[in-house]
DNA sequence: CGAATATGTGTAAACGTTTCCACAAATGAA
DNA sequence: TTCATTTGTGGAAACGTTTACACATATTCG
């Protein structure tokens, strides 16, 4: 009695007990070891404890393979996200996880880093792996990633962007509508010379979606954003520097500058304390996200804030409505606000309120 | 001819075709399909073609449970970290990632909020749900977790940490040493009120290592730590800075500072420079990990380099000899190393060069 | 030239579950 | 009391692969 599990005649065949173990010893059959687990009110209260207590006394854990195969389902999903190095993914993916680890799923990640033939491998990857859903981050992919997932029937969750009118699910928020609060409140600020700062757009929609707003914003009081004041650059603190100095060496010199990520904003920062640039009083800075460290660098960011946790949450809860086949809303928006912060003042030339160029 | 795969008499069951698609379309049986892309090099290099061009044709995607029922792996390995916050953890995961995948295995992640209890939750959880091998952090956690990874015959790796002596295989650093090298940096400099800033040591065996290794370099020069000079706090900035707060309450204030990560660091250094504390003439910051956001505060974080992506690589090969049922290094040693950079100075009282205390 | 070996392929038995179906016993309605 | 229904259970057929084994056929060698 010192071993558990040590009536069985034949040797158990690998190191642990399967479900046929765990029904000899309960006196039952598999199939109702299976229901106990899967269907509980189904099979008799008093069988199914004792189906529990033996279960719980030889460490059965039903194998997962056999359960795919037979079941259909792997109660997987996989999510696929550009990179961990930005905190907003990497937190998204934490939230994800837990909550799908509350309902019973695991999650398989891919990272694509922003590549959408390397996204494409990934969806393959996570298919051969087996998922029962994906989470995939913007709308812009390839035309046979969309074909793959349709072939093979495989629910997809597309998130990080609010696609209102768009054929498939998503969650998030809308970026060019932030992007556009942003840019209308430095316009408010008096600001007129503009500098722009994200991702290379043509590689994310999100960036582009933040640099359609901006244009927007721009247009909206006449102003139009000069291509080299676009600069495109991946995010990293280096980057935000670099791209700061760039806009910096123009002629008229912005006096403001939209990031489209927390990261570039606060290199934009680092970079005009370096120059001695005071900030916000000769130039203001806005950045994207909303991350813990703009928070706490000093002056602190202006940012717009995106909850990400509250996202992968959502997330979660779709996706859980998607495999149970259950209908879910088609998209669902989560709500980005400006956090006005340090970075940010009025334009240096101008101290005039302004109620100049806008209309309205 | 439009539609794929049209020629079966029998409706194929799911959307889908199979290895039994792929075999009939290619006039071979599903053994041989099988083989063709499990060992290639047993099979004939024409018929392997014709495989090949059949299933990439109907786009076979082998079915991963069968697959694994079959084979008994799963060709995925499980990967519990603590926290996705914190940008070691992250980018680990991502090399780790990118590296499995390109031995063919999928990356399940489970996260467990430094918490042991969440951590045997998800180890359960991933052997549930199907890995033919587990990585950990660090060494310590509930004996039941390690009954059930040796009862399971799972195998696991241990990373950050450098285990030498231990009954299991791990990838990793010397926290005690990477630790103490800073603190007799700092010693060196002629500090001798250190301070000493980390996450709780007691549900964190790195943490516990590097405190261990600052207490031995200050004995090394007779000197012990206070107990009110550690503190102990999870990691974030905001965190960093209520620690530098309590720590500059002290009465012999300390002039020196060792954070056990660069977050830490960064918010004592906010701090300092929100009190007007100017580092490192007053005060020396001391971090850990290396993170991008070190190398770019101003001034420049001095810190101990942890070289998470080469750990990361390095834990993949580990694993793919482990999987293969390769003899495995028993543990193996990333490099850690002290990048002194602008936040450690001189002591502020001593200006002479220090060949006070320190015997040899 | 025959035997031994190498090479390529097919047949069929696992792998460990879920789930359809059948069936017995208990319960309720008439 | 009899028939219909409900409740709980077991038997057995999937699920889509891998792989041990057997069997041809081609090659090598004494």
């Amino acid at each position: 009695m010192t071993e558990a599990g040590c009536k069985s005649k034949t040797p158990p065949r690998s190191g642990h007990s399967g479900i046929r173990d765990v029904a000899r010893e309960a006196g039952v059959s598999i199939a109702t070891v299976s229901r106990a687990f899967n269907k509980p009110e189904f099979v008799n209260a008093e069988t199914r404890e004792r189906v529990f207590d033996v279960a719980q006394r030889l460490m059965y854990i039903p194998d997962g393979a056999a359960r795919s195969l037979s079941s259909q389902k792997s109660f997987r999903v996989g999510a696929i996200i550009p990179t961990m190095d930005d905190s907003i993914f990497a937190r998204f993916v934490e939230a994800l996880q837990r909550r799908l680890g509350d309902i019973g799923y695991a999650l398989l990640v891919g990272i694509d880093r922003f590549d959408a033939k390397q996204e494409l491998q990934e969806v393959r990857s996570l298919i051969e792996s087996g998922v029962d859903a994906l989470v995939l981050c913007g709308e812009q992919r390839t035309q046979e990633t969309y074909e793959l997932l349709r072939s093979r029937r495989l629910p997809y969750l597309i998130t990080h962007v609010h696609a209102s009118g768009a054929d498939h699910i998503s969650v998030g928020y809308d970026n060019l509508s932030g992007a556009a609060r942003a840019a209308d409140y430095l316009l408010d600020l008096g600001h007129r010379e503009i500098g722009f700062m994200d991702y290379p757009p043509e590689r994310n929609d999100r960036a582009a979606l933040r640099l359609a707003g901006v244009k927007k914003a721009l247009a909206g009081r006449g102003i139009e954003l000069a291509a080299e004041r676009c600069i495109a650059r991946t995010f990293s603190i280096e980057n935000g520097r670099v791209g700061l100095r760039m806009l910096l060496a123009q002629d008229p010199r912005p006096t403001a500058v939209f990031c489209g990520n927390d990261i570039l904003a606060v290199g934009a920062l680092f970079e005009a304390q370096a120059q001695s640039i005071v900030v916000p009083d000769q130039l203001s800075i806005i950045g994207y996200d909303d991350m813990e460290l703009a928070g706490q660098v000093n002056p602190p960011l202006t940012t717009v804030h995106v909850p990400t946790g509250e996202m992968g949450a959502r997330a979660a809860e779709i996706l859980s409505l998607m495999l149970a086949e259950k209908p879910a809303p088609s998209t669902t928006r989560v709500d980005t606000n400006l956090i006005i912060r340090g970075t940010t003042g009025p334009a240096p030339d101008q101290r005039a309120p302004d109620h100049t160029a806008g209309d309205r």
